[in-house]
DNA sequence: ATGAAAGCGCTAACAC
DNA sequence: GTGTTAGCGCTTTCAT
C-alpha cells in the first residue's frame, strides 16, 4: 500500500494541495467542513506528512549524528545516553552510529550522515583514525559544513569544540595511588594504547614511575 | 559558511543547475573543459549533494531504522551489530534507537523516523509497551506503512514478521538442567518479568518444577 | 554541448 | 474560503 501524499488527497476532494495542506495542518482559512472531513479522511488513510520534503523545506532536520567507536564501552553508551536525553530536551533527535574502532567504517558513517541528514555532528575517533591521523574528511566537516564537537578521543589537527578528560592526570594518579600503597610492580595494560586516551594515561602512568624513582633517588 | 548547491556553482559559471549537474556527475553530455572547471570548483567548495533532496526525489532513503529497548544489554548489542553488518553489506545504513523501555519513548522515536526518514523498521518491543499492550501506532505502521519487523520482545496483535527466541524452552531446559543436577531449589529471577521474554522464561521454569513434581509422584 | 521544464512532497505568500 | 505560484535541491527527459 503505497503511502498518501497531500495530492491524493487533493485528488479525492477535488481542491487544491495547498488546501489540504492547510486543512491538515488545522488552518483556521479552511471551512469548519471540509477541514473536518479532509483531516478525518487523513486519519483513516494514515496520512503524515513526509519529513524529507519538510526538512528539505526548511532546510533543517533538528536531528544530530553521534558516532563512537565502540558500544561494548559504558563509558560511550553513558555518553550516548546524556546526549540524546539533553538533544531530546531541547527538540532535538540523534542518530548514533558505531565506527567500530574503523576508519573506514567511520568515514563511510561521515559520508552517510553529512549533507542534509543532520544539523550537527558529535564524534569520538575511532583508534585506527587517530592511529593513522586520517583527519582529511573531518578536516574538511570542520572548516565548512555542519557543526562539529569532538569528544574523548580527540585530534588538535581538527580546529572544533571539543570535550575532553584529562586523562594525563587520570593515569599519573591512579599509578600515584598504588605506588603510595607501596606497591613495586605497577603495570600499565590497556586495550587502546594507540588512542590519544590510552597515550595520555601512558604517559600520566610514567611520569608517576618517574617521580616515584626521583624521590627514592634523592632521598637515598 | 553556508553549504554550497549546484545553484551557486551554476549562478558562478554562468550556466544552467543542469548543467552543473551533470557535470558534478561526471555526464558525458557535458563538455570535458567545462566538466574539469566545474568538477574542481566543486570540489574545492566541498559541494556535497543534498540527501534529502535525492531521497525526496527517489523516494528511498537506504536506511532502517532500528529500535531495541535497552543498550546496556548485550544481546541487544549484538542484534544491532549483526543487523548493521547485513545492512551494510546490502547498500543500506542504519539508524539505531533506543527506547529506554519506555512506552513514550518508543512512541516518540517511531513518530521520528516514520514517513520518510527510513525505508523499513526493525523493533523490540519496550517492556512497558508490552505490558500496557499499546500498539496502537505499531498497528498502524504494520498495516499501511513503511515494512516492519519485529524481533525478540513482540507482540501477537501486530500482524508483520517476526524473528524470535524459544524463550520457553530456553526457560525450561535451564530449569531442567539444575533440577537434574539435584538442585532443590531453584530460583527464577528475571529484571524483564513482564515483557513476552520473562514470562514465556517464567513459563518454562514453571513447567520444568511442576514436571519434577509429577514424576516424583509417579515414582513414588 | 547546453538549457528549459517537470516533478519529488510540502508550505507560504499572495491572489481571487 | 480556496487556488495559484514559487521554491527547497536535485535529476531527468526533452528540446535546441
Amino acid at each position: 500500500m503505497k503511502k498518501i501524499t497531500l495530492k491524493d488527497i487533493a485528488r479525492y476532494f477535488d481542491v487544491s494541495i495547498s488546501t489540504v495542506s492547510k486543512a491538515v495542518n488545522d488552518s483556521h482559512e479552511i471551512s469548519r467542513d471540509l477541514k473536518q472531513r479532509i483531516q478525518e479522511y487523513a486519519k483513516e488513510n494514515h496520512y503524515k506528512p513526509n519529513k524529507l520534503a519538510l526538512n528539505l523545506l526548511n532546510r533543517s532536520t533538528k536531528t544530530i549524528g553521534v558516532i563512537v567507536p565502540n558500544i561494548l564501552n559504558y563509558f560511550f553508551v553513558q555518553v550516548l545516553y546524556g546526549i540524546e536525553k539533553i538533544a531530546n530536551e531541547n527538540g532535538y533527535n540523534i542518530i548514533s552510529c558505531i565506527s567500530d574502532e574503523s576508519f573506514e567504517k567511520e568515514s563511510k558513517t561521515l559520508e552517510f550522515l553529512d549533507s542534509g541528514t543532520v544539523d550537527g555532528l558529535i564524534i569520538s575517533l575511532a583508534e585506527e583514525t587517530q592511529v593513522k591521523e586520517r583527519i582529511e574528511g573531518l578536516q574538511e566537516i570542520s572548516e565548512s559544513q555542519i557543526p562539529l564537537v569532538l569528544f574523548d578521543r580527540v585530534s588538535d589537527l581538527i580546529a572544533c569544540d571539543k570535550v575532553i578528560v584529562d586523562d594525563f592526570e587520570a593515569g599519573y594518579k591512579t599509578t600515584k595511588f598504588f605506588l603510595n600503597l607501596g606497591c613495586k610492580n605497577v603495570a600499565f595494560v590497556s586495550p587502546i594504547g594507540k588512542s590519544s586516551v590510552g597515550k595520555l594515561r601512558l604517559e600520566g602512568y610514567k611520569k608517576a614511575r618517574k617521580k616515584l624513582k626521583d624521590d627514592m633517588m634523592r632521598n637515598w
